[in-house]
DNA sequence: CGTTATCTCGTGTACGTTACCGTTTATCCA
DNA sequence: TGGATAAACGGTAACGTACACGAGATAACG
């Protein structure tokens, strides 16, 4: 069958030990090498144990553009997140898959979208589980009906990170969100350099259970003193992310109460609170900030009913989490328990720029806010 | 129960068509399939024609797993970039490795750093091509000297990617940086939200040539005037990113004029005026805003003294450009002409999580952060 | 007509991994 | 002790690509 001599090139490119080096470092074939490092059935525990050691010894790393290329398919990853308030989760999973394109058909995602208040997470965690995908994505809901799915998940050893809500103590990879302390914090700050008697304040949350938004409570509770010198009392509304419920009860607030000097609505369940204060003329007297970017919210940014928003970058929460996840798949490295995101401050002059960066809403200009011609440098 | 049959399911995966599958359709070799798609001598043109075509027409993608595994090394990008003002370089690099880091030894970056006043891009570039790397990140420090290397580069069909300043027209594949009109605008407009009689403002660039610096001067310029009812005038001062011209000039500012009533550093080099100012007891007194973090701009946030600075994502730059560029190198999808981010204001409230997302900076302890203590402006 | 150079193209091997099949060894029961 | 059965392991094809090498054809030259 050999026929002619070969004349191999010397290659002398430094590659990492294979498992072949593995082999022929013990003596034994590659196939058992291949099923003590895969936790294959058919090896004797000792060779297996000797196996484990030459690789950690040499340092091996498998190397997946050979898995890859021999098994036909990457690493899937199962995204499930819910439908309701639909831009923030949707701009999560658009980050999500930005950041798993990069890789091509190395990583294949495949996407569970459930209703938030069915608890629909658990179906969309079981299915993924039962398509062995190599990794879960998940924005918990209800994270007390998502918590036994998760240690489901991870005792079946696949990787969960969670994006938004935390289900701590589950083995959850990681939790990925925008610090809530900060944001509250963040709001409070602002306030206090807007220069005016800020006695009466205003926030709109959820529900004082939900950590992200007790959080924010707290992180403005806790920034606005350190500012103002005024005392200053506070109305908490729970609105339940409940449009109903929050148009209620901010007509409710708006009416009883007079001498409102400013709202912070820290949930994205804003549009209620601004439609009652717009019809009472109150918007642009009351210094107003919100919470993520909408296109219904655009209006009021732009005309300056709402002074700035607290952005949360969800393209961003969705990328960090797939690289996390991706990055603990291939190398085995853990990330840290928990990544936070500065929440930052979008106002009218920096909006354009980042809805161009981050999606397709707003592609017209605003008349004079930016000059026609783009910026070109001259020598 | 298995069934009694062997019968292996077809596998069959679809698989995207291989350098094989066109030759099969052309009932020509692998080898030859292979020079064409290369550009490699030895070949009819209209061998290399019909290749072509029949690839085009299955929608032909090299696989790159497969490409990797054979030649050994992935791709090779080189990192151009100056090493003034380090701290803000550094961490576009380091987004660019992190970036990097995604695709294991599927990517190996090689860092050149070079003198921002001496030209060494020019060098820089040059080794690069010698190296005949697969694309360049390039920071020009000196754009009108980087000019003729980037349409060199562009001429061997190198594609490079501009982060900071342009080079327009020279075929760079494309320009990432923040948007400097919002940068300026966004200052303005948070000016006017101090609620404060604005009539004298301080601008510190670092020359009025350089584009990025003109943009925001113009854009606070533009944007002030639309949230201050009062005239204002303008105090212009080009430091030239010297640390010594920006004490001198800030020092014989302040001496000379006294009712200035904010100040906004639009350059990394903002130190040298925080320092004159505090020698003067002005800090605290007259709002400040600067770009960029830096560990000796910390203390002056923390404080209260500096109210808030202009964040322009150097990792989110770095991480970007070397996305783009590899998507291009990957797919031959051609990113958007200029990506622009957004400029983003950094107070007191959110700088800590922000560092500890992107260095090692910042202090452990919140305790600092959220103590009591705090600077108000006064007057 | 023979020799050689040039151009064009086919062939073979290797990359690291996995799936499958074949082979050897150990165990157990009749 | 023979034979059956399973456990443990060896061997190899194939994935798609890159590249060295050689075969075949054609043309040019003596």
């Amino acid at each position: 069958m050999q026929s002619s001599k070969r004349a191999t090139t010397p290659q002398r490119i430094e590659r990492s030990p294979g498992i072949k080096k593995i082999a022929e470092k013990l003596g034994i074939s590659i196939g058992t090498v291949d099923r003590a490092l895969h936790d294959r059935p058919g090896i004797h525990p000792d060779t297996k144990k000797r196996v484990m050691a030459a690789a950690a010894e040499l340092g091996y790393r498998p190397n997946l553009a050979a898995r890859f290329l021999k098994s036909g398919k990457g690493l899937t990853i199962a995204v499930c997140l819910p439908r309701a308030i639909a831009h923030f989760f949707d701009d999560v999973r658009m980050g999500v898959h930005r950041a798993a394109e990069a890789h091509g058909a190395m990583v294949e995602l495949i996407d569970y979208s459930f209703s938030r208040f069915e608890e629909g997470e658990a179906a969309a965690v079981e299915e993924a589980l039962k398509k062995r995908v190599n990794g879960i994505i998940l924005v918990p809901g209800r994270p007390s009906h998502a918590r036994p799915l998760i240690g489901k998940a991870s005792r079946c050893n696949i990787p969960v990170v969670c994006i938004g809500s935390d289900a701590d103590g589950t083995g959850r990879l990681v939790h990925v969100a925008t610090d809530s302390f900060s944001s509250g914090a963040l709001v409070g700050e602002f306030l206090g350099c807007l220069n005016r008697p800020l006695r009466r304040l205003a926030v709109f949350i959820g529900s004082r259970g939900t950590s992200d938004h007790s959080e924010k409570l707290r992180g403005i509770q806790d920034s606005v003193p350190r500012h103002i010198r005024l005392k200053t009392t506070w109305e908490v509304i729970e609105a339940h992310d409940n449009a109903r419920e929050a148009q209620h009860l901010s007509e409710k607030l708006l009416d009883t109460s007079r001498g409102l000097h400013a709202v912070y609505v820290a949930t994205a369940n804003s549009l209620p609170v601004l439609q009652a204060m717009d019809r009472r003329s109150l918007l642009g007297r009351i210094p107003v900030i919100t919470t993520d970017i909408y296109p219904e919210l655009l209006p009021y940014l732009r005309s300056g009913k709402v002074l700035a928003t607290v952005y949360q970058h969800p393209v961003s929460q969705g990328r960090i989490a797939f690289d996390a996840l991706h990055r603990f798949l291939v190398t085995g490295v853990r990330p840290a328990e928990r990544i936070l995101l500065p929440p930052l401050l979008v106002m009218r002059s920096n909006l354009d720029i980042l809805l161009e960066r981050s999606r397709g809403w707003s592609r017209r200009s605003q008349g004079a806010q930016r000059s026609p011609e783009s910026v070109c440098l001259k020598g």
